[in-house]
DNA sequence: TTGGAAAGATAACAATTGTTAAGAAAAGCA
DNA sequence: TGCTTTTCTTAACAATTGTTATCTTTCCAA
């Protein structure tokens, strides 16, 4: 979604100059939080490099809801759309280099480009249909069964995700993890 | 929310002729399904009098999401609005009376009252946001915790439904619950 | 009113996970 | 390279929940 704009906007003569203005890249170190649960949430964070996690705080310890990788966008929606204070931290799993986009200047990009207002919207929506579904099967399935999908679809994330947290997105230990993966 | 758009057509002289047409009220017995999960809903309900419950299936079991009383608006919200099959099933569990509007119905009302569409989509918002919170808790509390707070502040859900209800909505089978109430 | 179904309680056992602790392996940094 | 920290595994024990089965109580409809 903001690698659209961010293609329209360079391809914008008006707007290309100030790009860097707009889009600040940072390079992060692992472990870097980019937003704690509690803060309002001020910025959508792209991802040109690295690995992001977004989670929470359960009687000091953390329960991963996601994770994103390169070039998905990231933001604590909620927070970032109707000035809540965030349920959720953000923060860095690996070395990650990130573009920054504020919300004033969201706000104005959407103003310049009307047309993607609409697909901003829809994008929306299908997040929380996305979310949904992420809480149901959360709901639904097993520890061992989120497992073995993780396996079957998202194999990238077993390999590239320290399996402690991998544990804390099963909602398990990493001990009872270990268990699981040495039951097959 | 159903109910501010009852009142505003009730006042309304061209509306309030088809009023009955327009909301059909049914008197449902206990267990009647009004949604299957898999179907797309049509309707969005106002309870009048009784009890309905949103659910879904696992694995034969039901698993119990929410339910509504008197003065509730009751939709499968995904699936009313985007068309898609329904992830939940809406069931009665008393004998109940309901007013039934239909998609068009509503469509066709929101375009002659536009002054309540920007209402509608705030209460979209909120109602996401609601569910959000919902199925955190469900993520992070123990069912000995959600059954405290079902005590502290849903005191009218533990006297008026049914234990196995209870027990499917904390997410745990009925003699599971027999023993957390035995517990305290 | 009465008989069958539904709802709830209790018991015994199995399965899973959490907790604490200790040690091995891998990764990161000076 | 070598040292420290992080990550992962394994073990033993406790706690919780599921499963199966039985029994009692309550509810509802013929």
């Amino acid at each position: 979604m903001l690698d659209l704009l961010i293609e329209k906007i360079k391809t914008d003569k008006e707007y290309d100059d100030n790009f860097q203005k707009i889009f600040v890249e940072t390079e992060i170190t692992s472990k870097t939080t980019l937003l704690n649960e509690g803060e309002i949430a001020n910025h959508i964070y792209f991802i040109k490099k690295g690995c992001l996690r977004l989670w929470f705080n359960k009687d000091g310890k953390d329960i991963t809801l996601q994770f994103f990788f390169e070039n998905q966008a990231v933001a604590s929606i909620d927070s970032f759309l109707s000035d809540k204070p965030s349920m959720f931290t953000i923060e860095s799993i690996e070395p990650t280099i990130i573009l920054s986009l504020h919300k004033d200047n969201f706000a104005r990009l959407l103003q310049h480009f009307p047309d993607l207002k609409d697909g901003f919207q829809e994008i929306m929506y299908r997040r929380f249909s996305n979310y949904a579904a992420l809480f149901l099967s959360r709901i639904k399935d097993t520890p061992q069964e989120r497992y073995n999908d993780l396996i079957l679809n998202h194999p990238e994330i077993i390999k590239r995700v320290p399996q402690h947290y991998i544990a804390s997105y099963l909602g398990i230990t990493p001990i009872s993890l270990s268990r699981i993966r040495n039951r097959r």
